[in-house]
DNA sequence: TTGTAAGCGTTATCAA
DNA sequence: TTGATAACGCTTACAA
């Protein structure tokens, strides 16, 4: 491998000026910083990341850590926000570092990437209600951006979308509708954003007075398999719910799957409304049924979150950054009225 | 941070033989080394990453590098392969890193990843036909593996699937079943595994004297648009095809749309079969009509490739890692005969 | 504008 | 079994 001192020695210069040239400093005069470069390129001269790193202190690389049997690598979702994430961390010439580690040990290995230089800063997906890992980020003040938020008033720099207007919207316009049964289909327990999206629900829903049954909500993996079981379950009940709510377009589809079994007609026997992160492969108006939907496409997050985690490693206010993205409500074909005089025996379920 | 040198100091030591303590090197002693990592953890001892790097050469971290518009990185089948991937690198205690190219710089970057000593090995995905960055990888022997492979026959560690056996026989079950207006929705083109799997299709169908003319073979993204595109297009055409083979499961998802449209029913009035990698959240069997494919789960792939790297990194023979995995053709209900005196008139093909 | 030299925190090679 | 000491390749005061 060529090093700088075999450059330097090539040209007759010191190691510190080749570095100087090579790194854009000012007092390098013109013509050495050709003489230099081009011998730089004529060697095919490439710094040794780790040197420099040793050197430097930065890392140039933004860390991520997973839980070993993570939901979230299981998560479909999760290609386009990787997408997203790459293509802007690029700009800022910093590159992404993967690490899997089993759930007991999440705060070890945070412990470590933060006091090992191997990254410079983190990015925390999914916080939960009460996030060990951000506490010991902030404990350290290492700096690190979350993708949502644990809690309503925060310190650190994050991306959130409007989970509470979302659900407060896609609620409103099922009871518009007239529907007071509703179910909803939440993500796993413990999850920050499903515990305040399911807030939201039902404090809508007390709004007008009515209380939804613990049957008539569900926490899972967000997937489709998940959706047609906890629909299935649930058309099982009497009086089954008239409508589903549900946290993510891959569950609404699983539920469609469901509806399909007793020919429930999507929209007029029983309405279906999700949030949709927008997945290019998956089109939510593109559903056998138009799906109605609360609109935040997740490629905006990776985005910004990749922007805002170069920007707290260049030392700006985490508290400057912090963005709550406002949530499109988008009615299709899959929300309407309750149906007069179902077969379903109606029982009001009103306090 | 606390160094070795404080650890050292600590314990009244020297760094070398704390060093050697904390990496279990034989000649220390039992009580030395309790002692050692004692205080280590007392201390709240980490390694520097970048200072061991530099004096080991080694990153313990294997790459990946996207274009930057990627198409794996929009592709869904992506998460599930990163799964795998960041699974199994975990047990030989190794880290992924991403990182993101434009398209025309792919070789420079790859050639500063190879003397940064960023990463000790390379991870290649979606081999092209004549592939440049595997020939620069050979050039410098640099540590690889390729998911798939370029050619037939070729010297480094590979995982790939059967792509010709599982191509072959999802023409023959077609072509048994008495189809000979077989359309192939493909991957785009100059991809090596959608030229072998083209290859395979077009030499199954001259077995029995047949052709495909070229507008029955269509190249895009893999997804449920395109499948929906390309087949809404064919089914203009007189005569159409009578049966639709898909190289990815969401293509086969778009083409029941498309033929949702003109109400030709999915395995009685049309055939449709698909290669399916197994995705959790995009169940074939789940399928409107259950989906007749071919069937290699690309977990599999990952786990594999993540394990080979390891080795390879560790000096095993390349070529004593080469894997290809035999498909399963699963026949469900996507998949009948043609049937007799459709509305669109019959017209041989035949050569 | 350039050079010298120290230092980044490890590991590894000698001796002892 | 342990300790000096020299790398590893770069950056960065400080001097010149």
């Amino acid at each position: 491998m060529t090093t700088l001192k075999d450059v330097a020695q090539y040209l007759g210069l010191s190691p510190a000026t080749v570095s100087r040239a090579l790194n854009g400093f000012p007092e390098v005069g013109a013509k050495t910083r050709i003489r230099v470069s081009a011998a730089a390129k004529e060697l095919g001269y490439t710094p040794n990341s780790n040197a420099r790193r040793l050197a430097t202190g930065k890392s140039g690389v933004v860390g991520m850590i997973f839980r070993a049997t993570s939901n979230i690598l299981v998560d479909p979702h999760f290609t386009d926000f990787l997408a997203g994430l790459c293509s802007q961390l690029a700009n800022s010439e910093m590159d992404l570092l993967f690490h899997v580690a089993p759930p007991g040990q999440q705060l070890i290995h945070y412990a470590r990437f933060m006091n090992s230089g191997a990254v410079d800063g983190m990015l925390v997906s999914a916080p939960e209600i009460e996030d060990q890992r951000i506490e010991a980020l902030l404990a350290r003040s290492f700096p690190f951006v979350v993708h949502g938020r644990h809690a309503k008033d925060v310190s650190y720099a994050y991306f959130d979308i409007d989970n509470d207007g979302a659900m407060t919207a896609a609620t409103r316009l099922l009871l518009d509708f007239g529907h007071t049964r509703i179910a909803l289909l939440n993500g796993p327990k413990g999850l920050a954003y499903v515990d305040q999206r399911e807030t939201a629900f039902v404090r809508t829903l007390a709004e007008r007075g009515l209380v939804t049954p613990p049957v008539f909500v569900s926490h899972d993996e967000m997937g489709e398999e998940a959706g047609y079981a906890s629909a299935s379950a649930m058309l099982k009940l009497k009086p089954r719910p008239t409508a589903f709510l549900c946290s993510s377009s891959l569950l609404a589809l699983g539920v469609y799957r469901a509806l399909a079994e007793p020919n429930l007609e999507v929209g007029k026997k029983v309405s279906v409304i999700a949030h949709d992160d927008v997945l290019p492969h998956m089109r939510t108006e593109h559903f056998a049924v138009p799906l109605t939907v609360t609109r935040a496409p997740i490629r905006d997050a990776s985005v910004q979150l990749a922007a805002m985690i170069a920007e707290v490693i260049a030392g700006i206010d985490p508290k400057s950054l912090q963005v709550t993205e406002s949530v499109d409500l988008v009615v299709r074909d899959s929300t309407g009225s309750v149906p007069a005089g179902g077969e379903t025996p109606w029982q009001s379920i009103r306090k």
